[in-house]
DNA sequence: CATGAATGAGATTTCATTCAT
DNA sequence: GATGAATGAAATCTCATTCAT
């Protein structure tokens, strides 16, 4: 039977679960504690989700999009590059890394489990392959431009997401400024900038 | 009652269940499959660890020791600095972090959920700061030196760790020669080396 | 609350009821089965049936009427006995017992199951009581004008029903001409008489 | 992970399920209950069934051998034909049919729902086709030996496992005498014996 | 020490039934 | 009357743990 798909009540359990998996991970999560969480009743959630696996699958996937609406935007870069507007640029990338903390956690469950979720890993790959050609096309405007030093982009892209991600999944203080900060520095320095 | 601390059995049943709770994590591994892997019988498990839990804790504990040893060991560095011995550490540090894929996906399974495991928590923590700790001895030296650029010693220690885990957890290929040097180049960016 | 007892759609729901419990049994019909299998909504089969028990209930019980009504109405058999008559009847019931697969599948679900639904065996024995003592009646008369050979005419309505009962929920070719014509033959034998 | 063939534990299990199989059907049995009837835990169940398919698979196959071994033993009637050995065989047959209520039971409810279990199905459709042959031969060898009037030996067959089911599935009473007569004259007279 | 049968708590999932729209 | 979202009881199955052999 198809599933409603958007709806109140679908939503506050899809919040509920992503917060619930990504703080305890798929299996210790249960349906019941995201009913709990969602306020709803047990079998509501699956009146929403065929089952909980379809559930995490969803948690999964339906963010790529805006995650990539959000971190691809900026694409007007190219046209009009300047050091400013990288640094602006590095600067939304690491503070929406560090807010979406939630959904990276998820992500992170899955890239650790590739045989156990092929098919969302490759939606994954997909997107970090987007990402990373992204973030190539930026150091090679800033070489052209000399505004960034010589480099291997390629080199530049994979450390940058990797940085992303550890600066996310290896601190737990959820919202510190002075990491933030040290991020945001941090992250200008892969792209050979040194403030 | 007390368990044998150190046997044969023992450490396969603990090597494989290094490997499978980094495979699966904690909940989807079960006694059985680590019996299996460890070539043993289902309640041998349970001669040589009181439950599953403390076989966890020890997979995640008992290693930083030989972590620790490892990352530090090289703490010569300080009396006799230079660029080159920087670049060795460096390396060092990247290789042994993409070698020892099983124990930091565990590590990174724990930290994923700091209100479960709040003991392990505590432990690694404190590892963690003895390692910025270091790196900020480092780069506190470099400074002086004037081998390394201006910045915030602290600042390189939370982006240092958090890329050399995110380097680890971000990308699956097991041993991938290119990621090895791009990882290691990045790296040294970081503490402001542009190669 | 008083349930409409006839009408287009209720008719749709029974049928499609009766077709599933035979097909399946009770338990694994499931009220979303039959509202497809009706093309009728999901609440809608709550409106003509108070309960899925109770239309089950009714799929047993609505049909014995009819049954009783073509199974008996040949009763004029006895006034003017004769072989051709005879077997007339016998291909008859024959016929109509191949032919009511599904109702006949539901009947025995019941019998199967005598404690389960004690209600529906009573009218059910009811019935077959009736229909052996027509048999019985039969074969006395039979006896009498010297066209059945001597027998115990309880013995042959006993076997002639568990022989109607048999042949239809033994063989599941749905309606296969050579085993009719096998069962109408045996079934002439039951009653002595051997073509 | 094999299972356990053969224990006194498993066999109780197995007697239970088949009871309750017997009684309820498939679906309204349930684990617990049959754990219960076998002076079992829920758990152990699964110590020696897969899951509860297996388990009434296994109902349904293994007693097939026993039946093979107990109806077609008798075969040593084709060399030595006469009528009291039919006599005898028949008598035979309707014991063990009545005898055997609880098997027949779940074998007629596999047979009520061939597309659900077809494995099964095909199994008892082998036997079910050996068996027949046997009559079939039985009653070739006692036309020739004029023994038994002229007819179809196929449709003896058809005929006689058709009442042989029927016997045991449409009359309840467990064990009555006049019944068991009633039966064997009865099927007596399917070979065109008319006592 | 080594083994694996026994146990039952706990998770997922199904589905009859209610009831607001 | 018709609909289908909401509910929770009940079923199956998994698996850590115990313990007799």
């Amino acid at each position: 039977m198809a599933k409603p798909r958007s709806s109140e009540k679908r939503n506050k359990i899809f919040q509920a679960g992503l917060r619930l998996f990504a703080q305890n991970g798929y299996s210790k999560t249960t349906i019941k504690d995201i009913a709990a969480e969602a306020n709803v009743s047990f079998g509501t959630v699956f009146t929403y989700f065929e089952n909980k696996e379809e559930l995490f699958h969803l948690c999964v996937t339906e963010p790529i999009e805006e995650f990539r609406n959000y971190l691809l935007e900026t694409s007007g870069i190219l046209e009009n590059f300047s050091l400013n507007k990288l640094k602006e640029i590095v600067d939304e990338h690491v503070a929406y890394f560090l807010e979406k903390e939630d959904y990276l956690r998820v992500i992170q469950y899955v890239i650790g489990q590739p045989e156990r979720f092929p098919e969302m890993m490759e939606e994954l790959d997909q997107f970090s392959d987007e990402f990373m050609s992204f973030i190539q096309d930026i150091v090679k405007t800033g070489m052209e431009k000399g505004v960034l030093p010589e480099g291997n982009p390629e080199e530049v892209g994979y450390g940058y997401l990797a940085f992303l991600m550890g600066a996310r999944l290896t601190f737990t203080d959820h919202a510190n400024v002075q990491l933030t900060n040290a991020f945001k520095n941090q992250a200008l320095r892969l792209f050979g900038i040194v403030v």
